[in-house]
DNA sequence: GTTGTAAGTGTACGATGTAAGTGTGTCAAG
DNA sequence: CTTGACACACTTACATCGTACACTTACAAC
């Protein structure tokens, strides 16, 4: 994969006199999503980025056309992180795991899906796993025109992520005093919240917090997806109005 | 709402020798929204902002603590264009409601969606309409975990949009011609894809471009999930595995 | 050798967000 | 009326960003 790189990595600074690695738009790339990863998206500055590889930032420029291009590679970088589209022979366990392996990926790389969302260029690896997609589908039954549908129904599932809007769990408390205050101001300002949290605190189930597993969410709501894929597919589905 | 203004808005350059409108924070925010939906969200900054209201950029930090919180306004403002919540008996119905007329408001600020993706800060607004969905799923007998789950699965469809990653239908030509060289092209790089195009194109339905409504697909994305919960609420989700 | 090309460097420019300090108008207390 | 305070607009200045452009260097082909 890597250039012949005799002398092992000589990255941050370290200027050494030793021959140096070759830049490559692979190199440049892999850096950036590692920048990426470690300190966020909004880290990754060209000159961050040169200086990381132990060049000038301008030098990246013989191999990214510009910032836009890099930021599209870098999301090309991770979608072929992600293993190839299931091909098993029932359609929901087929795209349920293929989604799932993808979400895995994107748990690596958090700041994906905002990068794929803000701009939603469709590259051909992305393009690839929707075509993997639509082809699972098709074979399933589905006519073309319910496939179109179910593209747009599971959208950026697909990818293996869904908008969030709750992230990060808002810094939840350990202390369990202060977790009590916080859902007394909560329910004072949202009442029907207030009411939701308390009956699930009942239950014992917890909503807020660790307690929300993320997974099991995207699981389940996939799950219910794929079900009512199935009627639609079916032609069970009855809306009202 | 606004202060006195005697002469009448003096917006762009024109300085005027006239009393000044006061600034505020609503003029501020109000401006922001109207160049964003104009120009794009990109063109709104803090100078050209200052500029459109008679003043130095410097000058807006007196009513914004910063951009970020500029960001958050504007989209405050676009929140509290929507119609408040339905109230319909039926929950589906009001739910469905609901989300179409918030959605009706994003398409006037079609940068919203991107801008709330981006940051996700549940300001007080935004809280509201949450808790106003959550208090008709507990209403309709949605249990609280249940309700938790159903935020989930609605996501971001509660303030109205999905991520969308086919956007403006890629500048889909008028011309038949070029139409049938893109779908050949396609066809050779996505052969799934390719032969979902084809078959649409069989049953007189268009999938591409302007044939592709929108609104449709929101609509029915929407009834599916809606349907999948009420399943869900009746404890008949089956799920594979 | 010469010469052409690909790749890294250096400098510079315009745009951005915003920190810090300087007026200046309005208005309440004396 | 004076005076002080305060809110708010202005001015200047800076760091950081992407990147245009001109240059040097390294090396392969002839």
């Amino acid at each position: 994969m890597s250039p012949p790189d005799s002398t092992g990595a000589q990255e941050s600074g370290t200027p050494s006199s030793e021959q140096r690695v070759p830049l490559s738009r692979e190199r440049v790339l892999t850096t950036a999503v590692a920048i990426a990863d470690e300190h966020g998206i909004e880290a990754v500055s060209m000159r961050r980025l040169g200086h990381e590889l132990g060049v000038e930032a301008m030098s990246l420029y013989n191999h990214v056309a510009n910032k836009d291009a890099l930021l599209t590679g870098m999301v090309d970088v991770v979608v072929e992180e992600m293993p190839p589209p299931s091909e098993d022979p029932d359609w929901r366990v087929a795209l349920r795991t293929t989604m799932l392996e993808a979400r895995a990926v994107l748990m690596r790389h958090q700041w994906a899906p905002r990068v794929i969302g803000e701009r939603s260029e469709l590259t051909h690896p992305i393009m690839l796993r929707f075509d993997a997609a639509v082809g699972t589908l098709l074979r399933a039954g589905f006519t073309a025109d319910q496939t179109h549908h179910a593209l747009h129904v599971l959208g950026s599932r697909i990818l293996g992520f869904t908008q969030e809007l709750f992230n990060d769990s808002d810094a939840m408390s350990d202390d369990p005093d202060i977790v009590a205050l916080m859902i007394k101001e909560m329910s004072a300002a949202y009442p029907s919240i207030g009411a939701m949290i308390h009956a699930a605190q009942h239950d014992g189930a917890s909503i807020l917090g660790d307690g929300c597993d993320d997974q099991y969410e995207f699981e389940l709501a996939l799950d219910l997806i794929l079900n009512g894929l199935e009627r639609l597919r079916r032609g069970e589905l009855h809306v009202p109005h």
